[in-house]
This record gives structure tokens, C-alpha cells and sequence, in this order.
DNA sequence: CGGTTTTTCGTTTTT
DNA sequence: CGAAAAACCG
């Protein structure tokens, strides 16, 4: 048991098993006692669950007795900021300024400190990417390059100007006594270096250290393993580097290569057992990872059944492919109600298609990721006042909110006050402060300066006695935030007092566990996407980077194109491509029964513009051909075939009834004004948008109609509970047999772009009552003459679509004052 | 100053 | 299409 132990294990081979069991062999058998066992995991969710099942395989079951004896799971990250806060205090000594009650700067903290420096600077974005220097800047720090090495280094004047960046996001961060995410890593592995003491100190606390997904572990954490089982060396490393998938975030394969060269009478483990997936998923994921050359190279094997095979799917278009995976859902779902689905994906913005379409089934969903709770802005601001009241030097916080809600506090103000804080080199809110007794400024501002000031001052005092609750509800009453969002009444205002009140509660229970105002806001800094998996759900939305580590029964990976999975941005780089496959077979040997791979033939970049023809994913072809079963119907897609295009139609605009922002441009209506415009149709009549679209290019675009055997199949099974609309759709045929291999190699033959945009053929569709229709003139008090161009609904409730000399506007019937000429 | 409207611009992945 | 910056107006 004892003694540096690397353990390679393959996906679904049952690792946390082996660790869990390690743990509570440990415990119960070698009588090492649980706290000095300490277990780091990739979430907190996984720090839970892993500590869960710990105590679970304690004699005592999960009796109170046991909790005294659970080990300590924690992140990284979590693991560090409380030793930071707990015995963090030596670091000032090497970190001038440094106390203990640091706050953490998350990721929208560190891109507004990045434009204040531009600012500062006199650059935007046109210089660099505030992401892209912000990237460069924790590649530097990870690498321990200081802004003079940078400098030095610099072959180009960016990089020079760069590292004059760098410089001044370590100055900001230190005045504001905050750290950032590396700053977490980094600075922890500064201190037990620097605390000898320290460093003994923890030596003895911990005696068994154990790491998960080890293959993601970076420079900074590699060093933190070193130092914190230095004298006992009571190391055990689980990882699997065909899994490796952070290389973009300084995660450095080389930890576990080298792992055997560091600790040279290490024991190494291999589980090459998988007990997840069918045999057909485990040999297709495994195929696609083969093509990787930087690997040790395994083979994982399976009692399994082969199962299904893998579904392969190819859509028209992003929302055909859409469709696709909720109505196949649809139907898994309504023969088996219970099972958990996950649809993955490369980037979270595709997420919002498939939405769209899961929702029109009426399949509640969960999405992990894309817009956290804590990244919701009015959170944020919320969090900021928080932060403010502990660490008054907070100048990113303090910016956030010294004007919001409005408190007459300008840009022209702070500029200058921003500007004496740069000369004196000293913190915004001290700068504040010497405006007013120095009366530098003018007399409204100072007054409302003053006024902050003292607010700031008194909500801190309120804090220190009643605790995070009465902190946040101070706040919310005292600065008029709540107010401001109850004068709102738009929609948005309502969810966001949604949010604030889920904060209070999320304070409440804070309040009840004992946490302080420090440890709630470290909370809030550090839970992860990840942590906010519902296991439970039955369908679940999320990038495949957040569903490492988990397993679901039926997966669909989304988007499989070149350019987007593999991303665009790893083109030029055989490592980041690999890496790219690694994250295509994590994906994959996620699916215990049934997995789906789809791709859009033709696919929108940004919501406007045309459909671009895509290339299918290179890992699609790295599927072997003998493992896939298409599930296109077999029949090209005719002219004549059902139309979905107008369905879709509907689809968004039942999905877009309520965000209804009064003005749309889609391009059909844009084509429709420039006919109004020049009032030239062909029919002579005024050319009239008919309610039913008609589709671009409709060769291209028209998805296929299934054969009429399928539908009927389809029928048969008893799902007749689908909505009409979708009874056309492609349906996988059941119990086919698979398709012959197609002989020639390019299967997906690329196809031409759709024809430039044409006008739709002005569908002369009958004119039925006069007045208010399509076509006819109207009158606005306002706006003058104008054309309408198309009607929603009937009835006062109508809405309009108008072609005005000012544009295009949308207005509803019976509140636009409207005549109809003849 | 502060709110609203228009323009621009662009999408990896996240502790 | 949607977010963020820029421009605009009361």
C-alpha cells in the first residue's frame, strides 16, 4: 500500500471503483485515519460523490461515526484556497500586500482587468484579442516566465507590448489583493516552498495522496503533488492519456509519461478492462483514438455484447440535424421513459439549436454549462458589492458597481479619478476617497462619491455583524439594485429577481452551515459547470469537455464537421488535432448502449448569413465502416417532397413568441422590402410575403421525406402521440438491415454551395378580405405611408410586419395606430 | 449623465 | 442571431 503507485486505467474501467476501494481498504484494514487521507478529484461534484462512496464502504455504513473518519476529496483549486486562507499568512512575505482575505478573480474578474489595462493603454481590440492576451498571460505564468522574461523574449513588438500587459495585470492584481485561477495553483506551491515549516507541516497531515485524471494535471499541480508528499512519497496517480483533453490549459501530458522516470520504483497498474460500453461502441471509440501517434498505445477489450451499431446520421442542415436527435429521442423516450440521454457537444452555442427543437417535443432538458448561475450579470453584481465590503482594494468589483445601478457617478468622473489613482499608484477606492477630501472634482460628483462611500462603509459594518444573508439583503435594499429591477417590468427583470432571490437562498443556507462571507464567495468562485450535472435528468445537454467522467446509456455527439469538431482553431497543429481525437473518443466511451453521431451538410456560422457547405468530421471516417448503420433514408431529397421549411418556421417563431423584441430582420422579409421598394413584382400585384415560406434553393435544402414504409413502420409502433408536423421526418429505420458499404471512398461527396439568394417567387397568393392584409398601404402617425408585408395571427392581436421609409417595423394590431388606404 | 438605438463583430474547450 | 461596443439623443 505503500509507495508511489500509478495506475493507468482505461475509460469505463472502473477507476473510481479502485480508488474508492483503495481509500477504504486504507482506512478500515491499514488503520490510517480518513482526514490524513487526502484525495483529489477533477470537480467538487466528483470530491462528493467520490467521498460519498468512501464512507459508504465504511463498516459503519454512514453512521455518524464515520463522517470523523472520512478522507479529505477536494479540487485542486478548493484544496488550495483553503490552504491559502487557513495558513496562507507567510506568503506576504514573498508577496507584498498578500493577506489572507484575497479574493479570487474569476474569469469575467480577469477580462475586465484586461480592458482596464487596454484602456490604460490606449489599445482595444484591434491590438490583440483581450481573451488572446489573457490566454498568453496564464500560458506565461504557467510556464513561471515573468513579464521580464517576456520582454526579453519578445521577437515581435506585440509580444513586447504584451509583456508590458502582463506586468500591469500582476500589478492590478496584487493592489486589489486578489488572485486569480493560476494565481491559486501557483502561489500555494510559492508558499509550501517558501514555509518550510509549512511544507513539514502538511507533510506529516497528509500521508496518503491520491490523484485523479492525473493525465490533465498541469505544472503548477505536478509541483503541488511534489511538495506535499515529499517525505512519505505515498503517491497514487490514476489517469488514462488517451483522455487527456486540457492541453489548453497548460495540462501537461507529460505528468503521467513521465511519472515511472520520477518516481522510478513506482508500481504501475494497467485496467485495459472496460464494463461500460457494447463491444461495437469500445472498438469504434477505440479505432478513432488508434490514429493518434503520440500515445503508449493500449487496447481495451470487453466482455460485452457488440450491441447496436453506431447510428450515423446525415442532416440536411444544423436544424434538420436538430430534429434528428430530439425525435429520435422522442421515440427511445416513449418506449423507455427513463432513459438518460446526453447530447454533446464541441462548442456550447450549439446547444441553442437543439433546444429549440427538444423543446417543441416538449422534452424538458438540462443544459450543463453555457450561462452559469454565477456568471449571470446580475449575480455578479451582487457578488461584487460582497467582494467590495471585504476587500475594499477590489478595483475590478468596485468599477462593476460604483454606478449600478445609476448613482451619477459618469464615465467622465471616473476617468479622471482612474487616472490620479494610475499617477499616485494607488487603489481606486482610496483614490475615491482622497477626491473628496481634496476636492479635485466637481460638486455633483463628489456628492455622489461621498454618498457611495458612505454606503460602502455602512454596508460593511452591517456585514460584519449579521453574516452573508443580511450582507446580500442590505445590499439589494441599501444601493436601490432591487429596486431598480422592480421598476423594471420586462420579462428579463423578472428572471433576474428570480436569481437574486435563489442567491439569498443559496446565502441562507451558507448562513446555516456556518460559512462565513469569505467562504461563500469562494464557493462562488469555484463551483464548475461540471458541478451542476444532474445525473438524474433525463435529457442532458453539454460539451464533451464536461461530460468527462461521466456514463450515460444512449449519447448523441452533435456537429461532427470538420472545422467544428475537429475545431477550426486546431487545424494547424498535430497536437492540438490529437487532442481533438482524444476528446472525440472521451465522447464516445461516454455511451454505454446506443450512440448517435450526426453532422449537417450545410451549416450557418452565425445566425444571419447563408448555410455553408461543411466536410464530415475526419473522425467520422475513422469509424470502421463494419461498426456504422445509416440512418438516412435511402431516397434523395425531391422537389416535391413535404416541406419542413415552413415548419421550421413555426418552430422558431413558437420558440420566439415570448423574447419578442418588436423588430426581426430575417431575410425573407428582407427580400420581401426590397421588392416593396421598387414595387416591381412580376404579377404586377404588390408582392406579398405568403404565410407559408417558400424555401431557398430547395434541392439543397429540403430535407428528405422518409420512404412511406417507414413512416407507416413508424405508425405502427404506436407513436402516435407525435406531433403531425413531425411525422415527416427522417426516421431511422428500425430493424433494417445495414446498408451495403458503399463502394467508392467519398462518401460524403462535398456538395456545391446553395445558389445565391433568390427572391422567392412571389407566390401570388390570393388576396382574401380587404383591409388589413399582406399588401395593403397603410397609414402610421409617426412613421407615414408604409406597405405590409406580413401578418401573424389574426384579430387585434395581429402582428404586423411594415415596411415603413424607415425600415422594417413590427407592431401588433391593436396598439399601432393604423389606417388602411386604398 | 444616462438611457436607448444602431452598428459591429464574431463563436473552442474551463478549473 | 446575440452580445458588446459605439453612437446617438433627451
Amino acid at each position: 500500500m505503500e509507495g508511489p503507485l500509478l495506475i493507468l486505467a482505461g475509460a469505463g474501467s472502473g477507476k473510481t471503483r479502485v480508488i474508492t476501494h483503495r481509500i477504504a481498504h486504507l482506512i478500515v484494514n491499514h488503520r490510517v485515519y480518513g482526514p490524513s487521507v487526502l484525495a483529489v478529484t477533477f470537480t467538487n461534484k466528483a470530491a462528493g460523490e467520490m467521498k460519498e462512496r468512501v464512507l459508504s464502504l465504511l463498516p459503519e455504513g454512514s453512521g455518524p461515526g464515520s463522517a470523523a473518519l472520512a478522507p479529505t476529496v477536494s479540487t485542486f483549486h478548493s484544496f488550495c484556497v483553503r490552504l491559502l486562507r487557513r495558513d496562507g499568512d507567510s506568503l506576504a512575505e514573498i508577496r507584498p500586500g498578500f493577506t489572507r482575505n484575497f479574493t479570487i478573480y474569476d474569469d469575467d474578474d480577469q477580462l475586465a482587468l484586461v480592458k482596464q489595462i487596454f484602456k490604460r493603454l490606449g489599445l482595444d481590440e484591434k491590438f490583440m484579442q483581450y481573451r488572446a492576451a489573457l490566454s498568453r498571460i496564464s500560458h506565461a505564468k504557467n510556464h513561471q516566465e515573468t513579464p521580464q522574461d517576456l520582454h526579453n523574449l519578445a521577437t515581435d513588438p506585440k509580444t513586447a507590448r504584451l509583456a508590458v500587459i502582463y506586468e500591469q495585470y500582476e500589478a492590478g492584481l496584487r493592489q486589489a489583493n486578489a488572485l486569480d485561477f493560476d494565481d491559486l495553483l501557483l502561489e500555494s506551491v510559492r508558499l509550501l516552498t517558501h514555509d518550510e515549516e509549512l511544507r513539514h507541516l502538511w507533510n506529516r497531515r497528509i500521508q496518503f495522496l491520491m490523484i485523479d485524471e492525473y493525465q490533465d494535471t498541469n505544472r503548477s499541480q505536478y509541483q503541488l503533488m511534489r511538495l506535499l508528499s515529499d517525505t512519505h512519497k505515498n503517491v497514487a496517480v490514476v489517469g488514462d492519456e488517451d483522455q487527456s483533453i486540457y492541453g489548453w490549459r497548460g495540462a501537461d501530458i507529460r505528468n503521467i509519461l513521465d511519472f515511472e522516470r520520477d518516481y522510478p520504483d513506482a508500481t504501475v497498474i494497467r485496467l485495459e478492462q472496460n464494463y461500460r460500453s457494447t463491444k461495437n461502441i469500445l472498438e469504434a471509440a477505440s479505432a478513432v483514438v488508434a490514429n493518434n501517434k503520440e500515445r503508449k498505445g493500449k487496447w481495451l477489450w470487453t466482455d460485452a455484447a457488440s450491441g447496436t451499431p453506431i447510428g450515423i446520421y446525415e442532416a440536411i442542415d444544423g436544424e434538420n440535424e436538430a430534429l434528428f436527435i430530439a425525435d429520435t429521442i422522442n421515440s427511445i423516450l416513449t418506449r423507455q421513459p427513463d432513459t438518460r440521454v446526453a447530447i454533446l457537444y464541441r462548442t456550447n452555442f450549439q446547444s441553442r439549436q437543439i433546444e429549440e427543437a427538444l423543446r417543441r417535443y416538449g422534452r424538458p432538458y438540462k443544459v450543463v454549462g453555457g450561462f452559469s448561475f454565477y456568471q449571470r450579470a446580475e449575480v455578479k453584481d451582487a457578488l461584487a458589492y460582497l467582494k467590495l465590503l471585504t476587500t475594499r482594494r477590489d478595483n475590478v468589483s468596485l468599477l462593476r458597481i460604483i454606478n449600478t445601478p445609476a448613482r451619477g457617478i459618469g464615465r467622465t468622473t471616473l476617468d479622471q479619478v482612474e487616472a490620479e489613482a494610475a499617477r499616485r499608484n494607488i487603489a481606486l477606492w482610496d483614490a475615491l476617497e482622497l477626491a473628496v477630501s481634496e476636492h479635485w472634482l466637481g460638486g455633483r460628483a463628489e456628492a455622489a462619491i461621498a454618498a457611495f462611500l458612505r454606503l460602502i462603509e455602512e454596508l460593511s459594518q452591517e456585514a460584519e455583524r449579521g453574516g452573508v444573508e443580511a450582507a446580500l439583503k442590505g445590499i439589494l435594499e441599501r444601493t436601490g439594485y432591487w429596486r431598480m429591477l422592480q421598476q423594471d417590468t420586462s420579462p428579463e427583470s423578472e428572471s433576474r429577481q428570480g436569481n437574486l432571490e435563489e442567491l439569498l437562498t443559496a446565502a441562507a443556507e451558507a448562513v446555516e452551515r456556518g460559512e462565513t462571507i469569505a467562504e461563500f464567495l469562494d464557493h462562488a468562485a469555484l463551483v464548475s459547470d461540471a458541478d451542476t450535472v444532474d445525473e438524474g435528468a433525463t435529457i442532458g445537454l453539454l460539451t464533451m469537455h464536461n461530460a468527462k467522467g461521466l456514463e450515460f446509456p444512449v449519447v448523441f455527439i452533435a456537429g461532427m464537421e470538420e472545422g467544428l469538431f475537429p475545431h477550426s482553431r486546431s487545424r494547424d497543429s498535430e497536437a492540438q488535432m490529437e487532442e481533438e481525437r482524444r476528446l472525440c473518443y472521451v465522447a464516445m466511451t461516454r455511451a454505454e448502449r446506443r450512440l448517435y453521431l450526426s453532422w449537417a451538410r450545410y451549416r450557418r456560422r452565425f445566425g444571419g448569413g447563408q448555410p455553408e457547405p461543411t466536410l464530415p468530421s475526419r473522425f467520422l471516417k475513422e469509424v470502421p465502416r463494419h461498426l456504422v448503420e445509416k440512418l438516412n433514408p435511402e431516397r434523395e431529397p425531391r422537389l416535391g417532397d413535404i416541406d419542413l421549411h415552413s415548419e421550421r418556421h413555426e418552430v422558431r417563431e413558437t420558440a420566439r413568441r415570448n423574447t419578442y423584441t418588436g423588430r426581426t430582420y430575417n431575410s425573407i422579409e428582407h427580400i420581401n422590402q426590397f421588392f416593396a421598394e421598387r414595387n416591381a413584382p412580376a404579377s404586377g400585384k404588390t408582392p406579398i410575403a405568403s404565410p407559408v415560406m417558400t424555401p431557398v434553393t430547395p434541392q439543397a435544402l429540403t430535407p428528405a421525406a422518409p420512404p412511406a414504409q417507414a413512416v407507416a413502420r413508424r405508425e405502427e409502433a404506436g407513436q402516435s402521440d407525435v406531433p403531425p408536423l413531425f411525422r415527416d421526418l427522417p426516421q431511422p429505420p428500425r430493424n433494417a438491415p445495414s446498408p451495403p458499404p458503399t463502394p467508392s471512398a467519398p462518401a460524403y461527396p462535398a456538395r456545391k454551395p446553395p445558389n445565391a439568394p433568390l427572391p422567392p417567387p412571389p407566390s401570388a397568393s390570393p388576396r382574401r378580405r380587404r383591409g388589413l392584409e399582406p399588401g395593403a398601404t397603410v397609414m402610421h402617425a409617426k412613421y407615414g405611408r408604409g406597405t405590409l408585408l406580413r401578418k401573424e395571427g389574426d384579430g387585434e392581436d395581429a402582428k404586423l410586419t411594415i415596411s415603413f421609409k424607415t425600415g422594417l417595423k413590427k407592431m401588433v394590431a391593436k396598439y399601432a395606430d393604423l389606417t388602411v388606404e386604398e
